[in-house]
DNA sequence: CGGGGTATTGACCCAAGTCAATATCTGTGG
DNA sequence: CCACAGATATTGACTTGGGTCAATACCCCG
C-alpha cells in the first residue's frame, strides 16, 4: 500500500491519489510546480507515534495512503480518538507550530510533508493552498462537532452504525454518492480502536457487530471486511428514514 | 448587559470590552477604523433560534455580552450542545454562507455584526483579520476535540468539574491565570443547557452538584450561583495532582 | 400569594461496563 | 505445511453509573 520502499521518491503531483481532494487541490499547475519543489515522502510504520501533545513538529503533511489517528487521554489513562486521519487528511495546524493531540500512525503510511517554514511562506503567496486549508480546517470543525451528538447521545448500536456510514462514505475515493444500495468495506481501524473512537469498550462494539450480523444488516466477511447488503437498513438505524 | 435599547448603536471599537479578544484583536488602528466603519450592532432577545443548521446567514459576528449556543440533534430528537459560545466568539463559517448547526441565543445578546460580503472583501485585504480568525478556528477544534475526551470518557462527576473550571476559566475575562485558590461564578446555563453541553440528563446534573456541594468542594449561592473554595480540590477530581 | 417554569430528590431499571473464559486469527520457525 | 504463541476478537455472567419516571420543592414575577 505505500508507494514505494525508497522513502524519497517523489510521483508527481499530477499522477498523486489525493490530488482533487488534498490542501492542494485547488492549486493550478503552476503551484503545483512550486509545491512539488519543496514536498518529500515519508513512511511512516504501524503503531508509530508521530507526535505527543505539545510536542514541535516542524513539518506539516497531507496523508497520502494509510490512516493515522488524533486522541487524547485523562490523567489515569483513559483514552478517547478525537480525530480520524484517512488519505488527503492533513496533518498539522497553521499557525501553530505544536500539536495540539497525540498523533499516531494506526497502519503503514506514506505522507507528502513539507516543513513548516516554507510551507508557511508559500501559504502567503498562493491563496489557493490558503483558502482550501481554511476550508478543510472548517469541515473538520463541524466534523468535530457531529462526533460530539454521537459522543453525548448514540446509543452503541447507532455509534457503530454511524461509523460504518462513515466508512463507507469516505472509502469511495471520489465523492460520487449513491450508496443506498450494497456496499462492502475494509474496516482501517481494530475493534480496540473503532472503541476508543466511539467512546465504547472492545466488548460493547464486538457484540453490536455481532448483533447487526445476527439481523442480516451486515455481513462479517473475516474480521476486518464487511459487507452491508442494503445502506438503507443501516441508515434506518439512525432513523434516517428512507 | 446589553450595550443599549437602540439596537444600532456603535461603541467605539476602542472602548470594546471584547477588543483583545475578537477577531479584531490583532488590528491596527486603522484597520479598525476600517471595521468600525462596515459594523452594527445587534440585540437578540434569549431563547430566540439564530439560525437552523443547513440555513443561509448573510452576517457574521463577535458576540459582545451574552451567551449562545451551536447545537445539534438526533432524528429522534435528542440534543447535544457542540459549542458554547461567550463574549468574544466569533459567529459564522470563513469561506461558507451557511451555518453548520443550529445557534440558539441563551441569554440576551450584543452582537457586532458585519455583513458577508464587505467582510470577506475586508479579509482578504487585512492579513490581521484573517491571521486571527484562523487561529481562532484551530482554537475552537481543538476545543471541540477537548469535549471530546469528556462526551466519549468523563464519568458525570468529571464532567461537572470540567463544565465548572471551564466557566472559571472563561469568566475572568483577562485571561490571567492563579485559579488556585478560591473562585466564585455565575453559571451561565441553567441545569438543562448543562445537560444538554455534558451529554448527561437534568437529573444527573442536579444530583452531582448536590454531591459535590455535600463534599465540601462548592457551594451553591442560589441556583446559578457557585463559589468553589478551593480550585485545587476541584482540579483533583480530573486527576490533575497539584 | 398563587402559578408556571426550574431544580432537587427518590425509587427503580437498563445499556453498557467489567471481569473472565474461550475462540480465532496471524505470523514465525521447525 | 503444520504447530505454536501472542495478539485480537467473541461470548458469557455479572455489576453499575447514569437514565427514566415520578413526586416534591423552590423561585421568581405578575
Amino acid at each position: 500500500m505505500t508507494v514505494s520502499a525508497a522513502p524519497n521518491l517523489k510521483i508527481d503531483c499530477s499522477h498523486c491519489p489525493i490530488r482533487h481532494r488534498a490542501v492542494c487541490s485547488r492549486c493550478t499547475d503552476e503551484e503545483l510546480q512550486q509545491l512539488n519543489e519543496i514536498k518529500f515522502y515519508k513512511s511512516v510504520p504501524a503503531g508509530k507515534t508521530i507526535a505527543l501533545r505539545g510536542e514541535k513538529l516542524d513539518v506539516v503533511a497531507s496523508i497520502v495512503s494509510g490512516v493515522a489517528t488524533l486522541s487524547d487521554s485523562t490523567a489515569d489513562g483513559r483514552a478517547q480518538t478525537v480525530g480520524l486521519l484517512l488519505p488527503s487528511d492533513f496533518i498539522g495546524r497553521p499557525g501553530r507550530d505544536s500539536v495540539g493531540h497525540d498523533i499516531t500512525a494506526i497502519t503503514d503510511l506514506t505522507l507528502c510533508c513539507f516543513r513548516r517554514k516554507p510551507f508557511d511562506e508559500l501559504m502567503v503567496e498562493t491563496p489557493h493552498v490558503r483558502e482550501r486549508l481554511l476550508e478543510m480546517l472548517v469541515d473538520e470543525l463541524d466534523a468535530a462537532r457531529d462526533w460530539m451528538l454521537l459522543l453525548g447521545r448514540m446509543t452503541a448500536r447507532e455509534k457503530i452504525a454511524s461509523f460504518l456510514m462513515l466508512i463507507v462514505r469516505r472509502s469511495s475515493l471520489a465523492d460520487k454518492d449513491g450508496h443506498l444500495g450494497e456496499a462492502e468495506i475494509d474496516l482501517p481501524l481494530s475493534r480496540e480502536e473503532m472503541a476508543s473512537y466511539l467512546g465504547l469498550t472492545i466488548e460493547t462494539v464486538s457484540r453490536q457487530l455481532t448483533s447487526l450480523r445476527k439481523e442480516g444488516v451486515i455481513s462479517l466477511l473475516g474480521t476486518r471486511r464487511v459487507l452491508i447488503p442494503d445502506m438503507g437498513a443501516l441508515a434506518s438505524i439512525l432513523g434516517d428514514e428512507i
